[in-house]
RNA sequence: GGUUCGGUAGUUCAGUUGGUUAGAAUACGUGCCUGUCACGCACGGGGUCGCGGGUUCGAGUCCCGUCCGGACCGCCA
């Protein structure tokens, strides 16, 4: 037997019990006459103890272990004279008789400990030694904890995992797809699955009302932080269900784990209009943790010869609480983060509502205080408060302000981890329009199904016509979204019209989904929730990276196998691929 | 496709106005040390300053290019 014991069980109850521990070396502490080794395990850390007086051969032995060596020891279970109460094992020690090393290790590239010395390129590099620190093993654990519970609760209440293809047909709609060559039929493709979209929709048409599946999804769009090429969702499907049944089962879902995982319960979470998100919060994912909501200046700013103002579309503003004592250099620097090309504001205006009620403006040219109050009035200011204000085209205007809201809110300190708030989006727009395509494009998907009463509207303004589509935000993360289906032909056979395909471009893409259509569709809907931004947003982190085991970095390269990489000529050939010239750098 | 920050010892970083032999911490090695737990102390080895070119009497430092990494925008139904 290679262990009686893992190395984070052993406590004062264990005392004078032989043991056999196997394990890694952590670190050895040399006295001289004593020597102290840290064994350590997934499960946590024991010290053996060697003593040069009672035992000289087996000191000297354990003098020689290298950090991350693999080693066995046989021993008793001792209480310590001195012990350690930052550890569960810190009431006893290992008192050595026989030590064998399993594997010896070369140096790790950098230390394995919870403040590693190492950065993050090289960390992963290695990332199967990083893996050993604490932090990352705790966030695997924690996937698998929610991975376990999802399964638990989805069981119970009578939702089947049902495996759908990795290997599918590809659609150019929604984001790009990875592209697999197929040998046995020469110049034809796969495409990996974005999501399981339509087959869950099959299933829907084969009678399993109840789906869901932890699956792994696809995209070959750039990355981020919270974006890998590959990603696992939590995909469900129901049948015979309206949109007000998939937010109570899966408020329920979600509600379960906050309680399993983090030991929180949650009033019903409160839903917010597509269109209130944008107004209040420029933003279709709000992080509610804090209000700061906008207001609309408009009024109040307009005609007072101030060309910024006058020639704006939408003049809109925040409220930062206690805020007024803002030095010059601090407004300078939100003055600059707005102006930063991904913000993309022309500028920053703020009101000063000073602590002795006086007011103080970057536009006191054109404003008199009395004009100054009226709008500090609107935005219920008081003394102490600071307002931004952010003048421009709608759009701009709002995504500059929203990243305004965001940054005031981390200065001062309103999304602290661990304070979690969930919120339903809904009654999201159906269709886009594309300026560039002169087309809608679906804003879910081509199969989300109009809300009933906006179908007249199809025809006639179709822009304003919403969905019954929905997502579910946590903190100002887009954790899942969905929508309930369309499942009549030809409402989706419409669709397809008013997105620019022709019935048969849309017969070849969709067609299989089409025809199943015609065999007795029931009314269904559903969610995808991703699973590796739940774990971060619960960990209260924002990579998903940390929960992922081996990931890619930004450029999509996995740093330990260095895929992607060139293939052999040979296996091109068999593929009938050939290889373009690649674009030449000049 | 774009913006931006970075690349110096195994690792994390410092390196002044361009100027002598490029430093620190940690890791590693050797020695000392009997209750440590980030043990301590002493000594030691360790560098293609990412790569290429340029400016200069002289480049880690300035300029151009390139490669690599991080963050972000576009993109992500």
């Amino acid at each position: 037997m290679l262990r009686t014991h893992t190395c984070g069980e052993l406590t004062i109850n264990h005392l004078h019990q032989k043991v056999t521990l196997s394990g890694w070396v952590q670190r050895a502490r040399d006295l001289g006459g004593m020597t102290f080794i840290d064994l350590r395990d997934r499960y946590g850390i024991t010290q053996l103890a060697f003593n040069m007086e009672t035992s000289a051969t087996l000191c000297q032995q354990a003098r020689k272990l290298g950090r991350e060596w693999v080693i066995q020891v046989e021993g008793t279970v001792t209480e310590r004279s001195n012990k350690n109460a930052n550890m569960s094992t810190g009431d006893i020690e290992i008192v050595a008789d026989r030590i064998t090393v399993l594997n010896e290790s070369i140096h790790p590239p950098f230390t394995i400990e919870d403040n590693s010395d190492g950065g993050d390129e090289i960390r992963m590099k290695y990332r199967y030694l990083d893996l050993r620190r604490n932090v990352n093993k705790n966030n695997l654990i924690l996937r698998h904890q929610i991975g376990i519970e999802i399964r638990n609760f989805m069981n119970n209440i009578g939702f089947l995992e049902i495996e759908t293809p990795f290997l599918i047909k590809s659609t150019p709609e929604g984001a790009r797809d990875f592209i697999v060559p197929s040998r046995m039929n020469p110049g034809q493709f796969y495409a990996l699955p974005q999501s399981p979209q339509q087959y869950k929709q099959l299933l829907m048409v084969s009678g399993f009302d109840r789906y869901f599946q932890i699956v792994r999804c696809f995209r070959d769009e750039d990355l981020r932080a919270d974006r890998q090429p590959e990603f696992t969702q939590i995909d469900c499907e129901m049948a015979f269900v309206d949109q007000e049944d998939i937010l109570t089962t899966f408020e329920g879902l979600v509600k379960s784990l906050f309680s399993s995982i983090k030991g929180l319960t949650f009033d019903s979470f409160p839903r917010m209009s597509y269109a209130d998100a944008m107004k209040y919060y420029g933003s279709d994912k709000p992080d509610t943790r804090f209000e700061m909501k906008f207001v609309e200046l408009n009024e109040l700013t307009k005609g007072k010869e101030f060309k910024v103002f006058d020639d704006a579309e939408l003049i809109i503003g925040i409220n930062a609480q206690g805020c007024a004592s803002y030095t010059r250099k601090q407004l300078d620097e939100l003055t600059d983060f707005v102006k930063r090309p991904q913000v993309g504001a022309n500028g920053l205006i703020y009101i000063r509502y000073n602590e002795d009620g006086t007011l103080k403006s970057s536009v006191d040219k054109f404003f008199s205080e009395a004009d100054l109050l009226k709008i500090a009035e609107k935005m219920n200011a008081k003394a102490g408060d600071l307002i931004l204000i952010i003048p421009g085209n709608e759009e701009k205007a709002q995504k500059a302000l929203c990243e305004l809201r965001l940054e005031m809110g981390t200065r001062m300190g309103l999304r602290a981890p661990g304070t979690f708030s969930p919120l339903w989006v809904v009654d999201f727009p159906l269709l886009e329009w594309d300026e560039e395509t002169q087309r809608f494009y679906a804003k879910h998907h081509p199969f989300t199904a109009p809300k009933p009463e906006d179908i007249s509207l199809l025809d006639t303004d179709a822009k304003a016509v919403r969905a019954n589509a929905y997502d579910l935000v946590i903190n100002g993360v887009e954790i899942g979204g969905g929508s309930i289906r369309i499942h009549n032909k030809e409402l989706q056979n419409r669709m397809f019209s008013i997105l620019g395909f022709t019935p048969e471009g849309a017969q070849s893409q969709f067609g299989f989904l089409m025809n199943a259509f015609e065999y007795g569709a029931p009314p269904h809907g559903g969610i995808a929730f991703g699973f590796d931004r739940l774990c971060a947003v619960f960990s209260g982190v924002d990579s998903i990276r940390d929960f992922i085991a081996f990931p890619k970095n930004n450029s999509g390269r996995d740093l330990m196998s260095d895929a992607p990489s060139e293939v052999s000529n040979e296996q091109l050939k068999e593929l009938f691929v050939r290889v373009a010239d690649l674009p030449v750098k000049s």
